[in-house]
DNA sequence: AGCTGTGAAATCTTTCACAGCT
DNA sequence: AGCTGTGAAAGATTTCACAGCT
């Protein structure tokens, strides 16, 4: 990407990007700023300046092409070209995720799945290759896989997170207690339980 | 709460709250505000500030007890009662949420699950009521149910997010499509493939 | 010695306002 | 009429720096 824009700025462009991914190929009309802004919890005035960081040569004649925008996006957030990622953790979470649908030319590819227990790796049947975790970094290193989402129990996400950084791990997603990585690695902490706690505090009774 | 504090603030309380509810309770150290912001990685002064907005009366004496500090953050954000919590949408990822141990003691309770599929509900074993999602708006409402989490395919995001609103929730954890709900309801976002978008965006050669 | 609390400065983000284009 | 692009203003957040406490 020409030049790294505001953390938050890039959160609401992949939500947008995400939005226009999942708008009906048919849609052929132009999207407004402000729709975006409507669809992701923003004014219009914030997704224009979003749309301006990048410094694309979009023409905006009423709106953007949904195309167009969406093409932008990718190749200023690198995008283009599918990255490689992989699930620890193929408890109901973990199984979950690996067979979530929306995966499929997303520009992510899952291409694998580690867990502890060999006899679940026996039992659980997936496209895609499926070994014990204290392969992780070996294969990580070795498939070039670049992401990795953690859904393992508490006690075991530090050494999942150790592992992944072995492996030359670039992100992480994790779904369990907080972590710590290398600073070569960037982390995503997300927690159902969070989201529930900062609802409870936006809508308790005095606010 | 006092006064309602700036949203990353809350964001990031919410977080220290996890961390020191998963915490054992075995730790009788106290704990400075350099390892909390580290284990969420942010800055010591950012999580003093936090603390400061609470205008609590705590004790730091070389670090804060957790749980003193813990107790703080529950008093400011109204986590003190329980708050009442359902699921819609029963798939992989609501049964995954619905059997989270984690919600226990965690002042959230998951009070109802909802699908359309009344062969599912009847298939699923669950020691809280599944009801049909038409259902819903009644439910919540008789029950005094005030957040709802969607985990249902993206062509019934909306309707649920409606029925929900009409039920008169008051916080939604959205892991579908975007939805638009009325201003009287909160909602938070969640989408694993945004966070691995966000990763790879900021991970990408160039960075 | 280490840690917190906090004003002040610096920085980053968002909002406003309006010119310009279709 | 509606929409974008963008400088300037406003606002919010974070970082700095240091006094004060244990």
């Amino acid at each position: 990407m020409k030049k790294p824009p505001p953390l938050p700025s890039l959160e609401r462009l992949c939500g947008i990007y995400g939005l226009l991914d999942s708008l009906p190929e048919s849609d052929r009309g132009r999207v407004s700023s402000r729709e975006l802004g409507r669809a992701i919890g923003q004014t219009a005035e914030t997704v224009r300046k979003d749309i301006a960081h990048m410094k694309a040569d979009i023409v905006s004649a009423g709106g953007y092409d949904p195309a167009e925008l969406k093409g932008a996006i990718a190749s200023y957030l690198g995008l283009r070209e599918t990255r490689r990622a992989c699930i620890v953790g193929l408890g109901r979470l973990g199984q979950a995720i690996l067979r979530y649908p929306g995966f499929q030319d997303a520009g992510i590819e899952i291409c694998a799945g580690f867990d502890r227990d060999t006899n679940k790796l026996e039992l659980l049947i997936s496209p895609i290759p499926l070994l014990p975790s204290h392969r992780i970094a070996e294969y990580v290193r070795a498939e070039k896989i670049s992401l990795g989402i953690i859904a393992v129990p508490p006690d075991q996400a530090q050494i999942t997170a150790d592992r992944l950084a072995e492996g030359g791990i670039r992100g992480i997603v994790n779904f369990t207690v907080p972590v710590s990585v290398p600073e070569t690695v960037s982390i995503r902490h997300v927690s159902v339980l969070d989201e529930l706690r900062i609802l409870a505090a936006l809508t308790d009774g005095t606010a």
